[in-house]
DNA sequence: CGGTAACTTGAGAGTGGTCAAGTAGAGTGG
DNA sequence: CCACTCTACTTGACCACTCTCAAGTTACCG
């Protein structure tokens, strides 16, 4: 483990009591693969027969362009499925990184496709997963096409606060262990890192959040959700 | 019909033999609903209890920000799926407006899971329909957090130009009927259409391409694809 | 022929990018 | 224990891409 002991954002390092509704397929977990943080799951244009699921850690999805910017385009967290693309090439048009120690359950397609074919359960699951991953690149669409740095960097922290709060129920609600860079954080909001740095400067100096040595601190909720920009019913639904 | 008659974009305004492969449940059609053009299919934040697939026309779903901005997230073609929304609220995040007369097959949300629960292929169609969503919203979420706004708009014309021409394999590959102004390109693009109008002006001056009308004329496709930034090869793969 | 929606163009301003330099912190090896 | 290194973070100066505001023009439709 590199993380420090005490971080929300894990189950911890054993192979304890993982939770089954996090998974796709419950029970198998002989499929299971773990891999460090920073490792690649699979890069972009890889040719895919499988589908992923993870179960623990963080998981980051992007896309390249040829000169090298990259757009993160998903973060994914435990319960989420990624590796199905849709396109007739059979292979990804973006990579899978984890930013933490990771914990995936690969499914093959042959797999999936019989368990979709005789469980009404498994099918429920992935389509509820395919529609939330949906709905949540249209709001990254949103934030990233219609508002102004201050507001997609409050709406990034925000989103991902409440994911983590849905996830791990933990009770410091006041700070979290977030495994992010500013170039992760500039990466998905489509900003450089220069300027994540600086509205995040100024957000500290507001008193509205704190993000230091990965760990996120948020000072002041009610006017995070205002620099957002979002309806305070919108933020819970994300819950 | 306010579309002139030659236009790519439709089977036409009769209900002539309408292909069941756009459909996801082949053969119902007594849920079908039309609308003109113009008309909301439903607006953001609207209750949904029913998945809409499209059948033919063209939909364009979006999102609002509290000040007015508008975001579109995508742009829905015959044999498209909406309506589903991730989350748990019960509401939709965004809305849909159809862009010309259209045709919709009405899915109840009850309808639906029984028809997962029994037919595979309806399964299969849902889950492929999806996955295409995310990745073409994946797309567009890192041409509008990574690219220059000449690349954005080429992007977009190139994208819907190719899906266009896989929808209605037509003859007339050098010119075709785009149901959009230029406030929907910027709505698309993240850019106002103030600045689409000038990058469209330059490309037409270039003679890249030619938008008028309504009507998208291609006049150098090797030079989109330079100016669009994007691999050959991945232009294809949209097919 | 008037009204309206879409398109066009210019001038000025501002948000965010680029480039460059420097600081802080964690890990490593002498 | 102290350089040394590497990554992440920080800050400043300058600039440009894109927005805003404001006037027009054009095309379509009643």
């Amino acid at each position: 483990m590199t993380q420090p002991a005490d971080r929300l954002g894990g189950s911890g390092s054993g192979d304890g009591p993982v939770a089954d509704e996090l998974r796709l397929l419950p029970g198998s977990r002989s499929t299971d693969r773990k891999v460090e943080a920073g490792q690649e799951l699979f890069g972009v244009g890889a040719p895919f027969d499988a589908v992923y699921n993870l179960i623990d850690g963080w998981v980051a999805l992007y896309t390249l362009l040829e000169d090298g910017r990259r757009q993160i385009v998903q973060f994914v967290l435990p319960g989420g499925v990624f590796g199905m693309c849709g396109g007739s090439s059979g292979r990804t048009t973006y990579g899978a990184q984890a930013l933490t120690e990771a914990l995936v359950s690969v499914v093959s397609l042959a797999v999936l496709t019989a368990r979709l074919r005789d469980s009404p359960d498994v099918t429920a699951r992935l389509v509820r997963s395919l529609s939330r991953d949906r709905a949540l690149a249209f709001d990254h669409l949103t934030s990233v096409g219609r508002r102004n740095a201050r507001e997609r960097v409050a709406c990034l922290i925000l989103e991902l606060f409440v994911r983590c709060r849905t996830q791990w129920p933990g009770n410091r609600i006041e700070e979290m262990y977030l495994p992010l860079t500013q170039e992760h954080i500039g990466d998905a909001t489509g900003l450089t890192f220069v300027h994540v740095n600086r509205v995040l400067r100024a957000l500290r100096k507001e008193g509205v959040v704190e993000f230091h040595h990965r760990r996120l601190r948020i000072l002041d909720p009610d006017r995070l959700v205002g620099v957002a920009g979002v309806d305070h019913n919108a933020a819970m639904a994300w819950l």
